[in-house]
DNA sequence: CAAATAAGTGTACAATTGACAAGTTTTACT
DNA sequence: AGTAAAACTTGTCAATTGTACACTTATTTG
């Protein structure tokens, strides 16, 4: 059958939010753009959409071939669509966010994308819409976090409470009290207790937990509110 | 400068999944579409993005052709990118959700789409993935008026308690206790009472309540949960 | 063995949620 | 005119959840 007809063409990229989490803040991955236009200033990974994949396949491949890592956590998050957000030739882009255990891609890292972890706190310009791109991630990732136990992907398989209490402060950019915070991640029955310590952060040493991953799955959807209630005004 | 190279054009279009409330049942409204292939089976209404809109024009275009509204709640969904989705060419579909008030549209109905209402539970079958993408905004309609005062979008901009109770019952497919329910919505004060009452379907009448359009914006993203906590397994 | 460091833990009060039922207004019918 | 019917409106109490708040414990190092 033919084609449609007088419809005009356009190219479809994908380009990856990539969070990461090293312990102390929360940072984003970067690349030195490859091509022209705007070659060497910093950006998403991206890349286009081939012909028989489809975004979410195109997604993975990308974080793939930048990280290494397979089976991380992805999601497509928005699509923007400007007619002019790429200078050289209309390209619509659609975004993914990507959540990595920053310390597995640190192993696996490769020169060749020129990439770099950058502070939330500094983020350098970035090219085209990316930077609109990037806050929208933030603020999916706050909102998401709040009601699914998402941050998980961010640590190592093993952590600690305060580690995950720190992902939290760091997230949401406050401070919550140990014992309550303690209390309401224990409550949803997701974390599992395990034998051994952490000693790296201070004398005591503070207990690992892992995922239970039968219960992670199972109630993701059904997590609870991290962010204490605001007082009513 | 140049064009990138070695890359695949391909058609990019907007689908709008179009919500509507009449009272009794949660509706969608569909349209037989117009062109080959599958010309003639109902299809969710949607169009190209022409070279001059972003995708979220393309949308506001197509809902206003469909049904004469202008400034109707409408949101990205998703976006749909399977290489074979359209077997005529390849085509991407960005899709957005809309919430309307179908009293409204009645009033501004146009046949030459040959549009339908459709009860949430006698959908037809749909042509390409427009299934999937009814499936997502269900989902997504769930989670978000959980969170949101969304729904007020799909009513009068006068309506009454029970109105709206019904309204979320449908959603939710559930009921609520009346007295619960009313204390809940009440306590966002979002909602204004008016002198006068809606006899239509009792004899005591009940009170039309309006939106708060000021509270309404500044709280949008701090509504509460209406569905009432699952029991605990 | 004393000091330093960070981890771990409990209680009381306040706010919210959930279960539950009787009274009110109006119309229509006898 | 009085009564029955229909649907709207409203309140209380118990249970749960959220919040504020401070001391003890384990371990290492000097």
């Amino acid at each position: 059958m033919t084609k449609y007809q007088n419809q005009t063409r356009l190219l479809a990229a994908v380009d990856c939010i990539i969070f990461g989490f090293d312990g102390n803040a929360l940072k984003l991955l970067l690349v030195q753009r490859a091509i022209q236009p705007e070659k060497g200033r910093w950006s998403l990974m991206g890349g286009f959409i081939q012909p028989a994949e489809d975004a979410d396949t195109a997604a993975l491949r990308i974080l793939k071939k930048l990280t290494g890592l397979e089976g991380v956590y992805l999601e497509q998050l928005h699509t923007f669509s400007g007619p002019h957000r790429d200078p050289i030739e209309r390209t619509l882009s659609v975004t993914y966010f990507a959540l990595i255990d920053i310390h597995q891609y640190e192993k696996q890292l490769s020169d060749e994308y020129h990439a770099e972890w950058f502070p939330l706190t500094e983020i350098p310009s970035l090219i085209f819409d990316h930077s609109e791109m990037v806050k929208m991630a933030r603020e999916k990732l706050r909102y998401k976090a709040a009601l699914h136990p998402l941050l998980f992907e961010l640590l190592p398989k093993k952590f600690t409470l305060p580690q995950l209490q720190n992902l939290y402060e760091c997230v949401y950019d406050t401070s919550f009290d140990k014992r309550n915070f303690t209390r309401k991640v224990l409550s949803t029955r997701l974390l599992v207790k395990q034998k051994d310590k952490d000693k790296g952060s201070s004398k005591k040493g503070a207990f690992f937990y892992k995922l239970d991953n039968r219960h992670y799955k199972a109630h993701f959807h059904s997590f609870l509110n991290i962010i204490p209630n605001p007082p009513i005004k």
